[in-house]
DNA sequence: CATGAATGAGCATTCATTCAT
DNA sequence: CATGAATGAATGCTCATTCAT
């Protein structure tokens, strides 16, 4: 369980593609061997077995989602702009690594029960958006609502799956094009809501003008 | 693969802890004959192996949904009214079986594996809100968005994640009031938005300079 | 394992080609219930089991030969004329039933574990050449020979191989006059060997003059 | 399926005996383990299965045979005395293999629908036989017949059965001098047959009046 | 260091057979 | 009598992992 080599790790992600179709469980060790080019026992020197390939792929990407999204997180703005920039540094990630999401997401079950991962999961995608909501309540730029537990599980998965799903469809010769896409509606929808607005604000009256 | 028996049918319930916890690779069918009382041999008479018991537990538990967001779905409300019913619906019936729902996510890589899942998937949780979402403009209870596909994905993403957080957390016993404060939180989000109203219209205006 | 009635005895030979093909052992009892079209069930109400179904059609097929060649036997000729007629007469069954015959063959190593099989078989196929042979020394008709035993074993495994490759590869049209080929054959091979007369009686001295 | 190590191949001879009594069927994998002392998983890393060590052993013993009857074969002698000497060689092979043999008997429904072996097994016992039949016409050491192909396939079960019987109750002391007294006997029976001489020939003039 | 070879432990699946109706 | 339904028992095969070189 060293550091592996940088030129196998390069070879290993080769294996990405393979689990993101079927599963980690459903990815044999040879399979992974002969995918990446690496003979399974030098896997196994330098890796903790299947789910070593796992944690490694993994965590590789939640770090570098965490490295973006922290980016994002740290200017000097206000929250709800550094939401909407935290919101594209991850999609930007998710829809540049389509095979990593597939099988982060995939083995999402399994990863939950891998105690590392599954704190890492969740400080890489979850908690700077906790984060920004409070501090957008603070400084003025989000709304406080009811709860922001809640709130937060769903801004969430709303960035998640519909990163997933850019990650799942997206052509890769677009994959930033998909991101902002992709970016523009989620904040769009996750700052200003979907209701009309008067309509909103009293029901009954009528449009804005 | 002949229609099984009521009997069978509500033991095999019995199996949803269990492969919500393990997921499906990591439950025997072994395990899954103890824990519902059904002998092996008997599991393989009526349903197709392994991913038979999968298909059979969601396709049951997609029915569920699709049932019921259909119900919420087709009142004369209007359609932002309407999408409140459906996540209501939605998180209702996830919070009632969250093992099911587990075991539904866990192996989410896998269900989409099989094809008569992935298409009942869709349909029971995707494309009413695709589809709510378009009424919505038409009847002017909902506004006009950019992306209107990457929009109904995201919905669904925070709608399912939410969900399925709360399946996770929730008490058994509080179930429909944690359904209801998390059906509350979303529609919060997606209607409203988190941007501070004023602070939303001056945002362009009063910002970096 | 009473007497099966005319009706489903005759369905059972439908079998005969499914283990003439895959053997016994590959031979799935579902195969044979769909093959015939005697459900599972009663196959087991009238038969003893997979065994019971192997048995009841070789059983007949050994009726069969032991009849034919019994008759063929009996006939007041001399052993060497009554020897050509049983080998005519056991080709000819083997010829006509193709697929027992092969289904016997192939599964000859089961069959010899079958005790009552193994007996008849040898009562059916060997003892009456064995029988004739030794009647022909006695009437002149058949010459002495060293070692009886390994000569009548021999006899045996040219007819029965002979009559098998006829069984695999004739024409079920032509069947008679397969038969009747092999027959001569065989009876040229047996009676008159295959060396030459004249340089057969002085191999020594020289070839043909 | 790579080539198997020598070691690990004289020890799989250890499963013929097995094999020969209780066919391929009737042997568990467990039961080769074991009575070869290789590791079940071994068998499989090295072999393709249960079919795989029925190949292995029978490819090894048809090759022998092969090998064997092609040198009797080769020599300058005429066709008849080099019959004698393939009939001896292929008596020779089976008396000193004889749970080889056995097995190969017992399976050979099996070994039938095994298309490499199907084909040696054809190549090692029948074409030389053939091959001869045709030379010795052609030298003048033997007679020419009716049906060539016909007589050849009977040839080959006079001998083969012979060897199988003879492999079956041989006791494994004597096996060359069983292996003699039956290539004898065959040889007599083949090529002098077992008409009494003059009686042949009277046979046409004399008989049935 | 790297790896080909070997294997222990596991498990899904099959199928002959039984039995209640 | 006949049979659809149910199941106990068996086993071939896989695969992650180890280790000698």
């Amino acid at each position: 369980m060293r550091k592996l080599p940088a030129k196998l790790a390069s070879q290993l992600y080769g294996a990405a593609e393979l689990i993101a179709e079927r599963g980690l469980d459903g990815t044999k060790i040879d399979d992974i061997a002969e995918a990446t080019g690496i003979p399974k026992a030098t896997i196994y020197y330098h890796l903790d077995g299947k789910n070593g390939v796992l944690a490694f792929l993994l965590g590789d990407l939640l770090d570098l989602i965490a490295g973006e999204v922290g980016v994002a997180v740290s200017t000097e703005e206000d929250a709800r702009t550094r939401l909407e920039a935290a919101v594209a540094a991850q999609l930007g990630v998710m829809v540049e690594h389509p095979f990593l999401c597939r099988a982060l997401v995939g083995d999402l079950g399994r990863a939950t029960r891998l105690p590392d991962l599954a704190e890492a999961l969740r400080s890489a995608f979850y908690q700077p958006i906790e984060k920004l909501l409070s501090e957008g309540v603070a400084d003025g730029s989000l709304r406080q609502v009811a709860d922001p537990g809640a709130v937060a599980m769903s801004v969430f998965g709303a960035i998640t799956v519909a990163g997933l799903s850019a990650a799942v469809e997206g052509s890769s010769t677009e994959a930033s094009a998909d991101a902002a896409r992709f970016s523009a509606a989620i904040c769009e929808l996750i700052l200003d809501g979907l209701a009309t607005r008067r309509t909103r604000d009293d029901h009954e009256s009528g449009e804005r003008p």
